[in-house]
DNA sequence: TATACGGCATGACGTAACGTCAATGTCAAG
DNA sequence: CTTGACATTGACGTTACGTCATGCCGTATA
């Protein structure tokens, strides 16, 4: 019931210096003072823990922390809502990261040419800054995506829809062989571009992580690979390609 | 050409200050110094100072990232390389602390019961330092997983698997009715785990992974959904369970 | 030509979030 | 009853800069 520093910093991964930094500057105090000094924290000390870590992920610092969890009207749940979309941006930002990495191999390799602004793309976004006014100014938030709700669709729609994707699917097979940012190819992912919105409104973040997941995940790649063996590579190299051209577009 | 500190760092988007610290500790010295004392940076620079900050979104300390970028046999792809499969890791923790939210959100609306343990998984991975020990003992590496590939198998071995992945899906759906923790449901994904080592040899993450993405990315819910309205969700929770499961055991 | 003004430089001190001793008290186990 | 792991409070060290202060450079404008 009463963890002591050691078993908490352990429980936690945190050092017991760390706690007892937490302690000094007021942020996570100690559920009770034994007689001999001892620090014992208890279950509530445990969830605010895990708050303090999670903004620590987000890299909020520690007065902020402080200002956030110990405000009156601060609520958990919905905070945790809200670190949960924080860490699909960060994930997304991770992603745009290992385009970069992509870009910068092929660019380094000569077989693609690059900006030096490009060099530093999707470091430091910005967005997290806005998140952290959003939270700062009101702590419920909704957190729920506009994802187009799919039973919404009567049966004869939805079969309708999906017909038209396997279309697009074999479209492309059908134009392998020439260069996925051809204007033909990009045309097609154009279309693929329409028909994902039957589902939500796409972010061209998350457009370049389907292309990513395509060519990575071994259930979806396989489905490809056996309409073409190469056609989750392709798929990759033109969604990348479609997707770079609308970010200069916008 | 040839940029300023300033011209630098609003590309970079790094301070002045950042730059004039990363030549005083020999980190990023300037290409030319003016005779007026003025740094100006060149291409190089600019490729040295992107790998620095690749370097320093994964937690190395400067010192860690002057010794390795410094060393004689540093080589830029290579590195790239690495980057890429360590941002993935790094995606795949945050995936990871999502479903910790998602945990902790079930279990303060009291439908979900918690261990103290459990409040504090995926927050900080030993994977990152056993990255760094890699890296740092050698740079090459290859960097490309054991995926197996599809085309090996003879055309009737792919349709046989694909058969028999539809085939478990089919299953999930007549126990859609059952818990999803339960040990007809498990059994199912048991199968599932296997069959996916057609593939790959999927890790406890990558399945996660999985489960989430079943439920998230609108093309795949929605074959799931065409299958029965919530096998999604089903399917999430049911794999979560097994992962959950397998890490108990390990 | 003077002057303003933004950018450059070098110190030098400040700071956040701990790490790392040092010196000392506490407690459960053998 | 000692031993060894864990507890306490200082206090100083460290990393990666931020933030002045002070002064030089360079060029566009009055």
């Amino acid at each position: 019931m009463a963890y002591t520093v050691k078993q908490l910093s352990d429980l936690a991964g945190v050092s017991p210096r760390t706690l007892r930094h937490y302690d000094a500057i007021g942020l996570l105090k100690p559920a009770s003072c034994g007689e001999n000094g001892y620090r014992y924290y208890s279950n509530e000390s445990l969830l605010r823990l895990q708050q303090i870590l999670f903004y620590r992920e987000l890299d909020f610092s520690l007065e902020e922390i402080k200002e956030i969890v110990g405000s009156p009207d601060f609520d958990v749940i919905a905070a945790l809502r809200a670190h949960k979309k924080a860490m699909r941006q960060q994930r997304s930002r991770l992603e745009r990261l290992i385009v970069t990495i992509d870009k910068t191999i092929l660019h380094l390799e000569g077989k693609r040419n690059m900006s030096h602004k490009e060099y530093f793309e999707n470091f430091s976004e910005e967005k997290q800054r806005k998140y952290a006014e959003e939270i700062r100014q009101r702590f419920g938030d909704k957190a729920f995506e506009g994802c187009t709700d799919w039973s919404s669709y009567t049966p004869e729609q939805q079969a309708a829809i999906r017909a038209e994707i396997e279309s697009i699917y074999r479209d492309f097979v059908e134009k392998i062989d020439h260069d996925p940012r051809s204007a033909e190819v990009q045309q097609i992912v154009a279309r693929w571009h329409q028909n994902l919105r039957y589902f939500y409104e796409p972010s061209v973040e998350g457009m370049r992580g389907l292309g990513q997941f395509y060519s990575e995940h071994p259930d979806f790649a396989a489905k490809f690979r056996s309409m073409h063996p190469t056609l989750p590579e392709f798929l990759l190299e033109a969604i990348d390609e479609y997707c770079g051209n609308l970010t200069g577009a916008v």
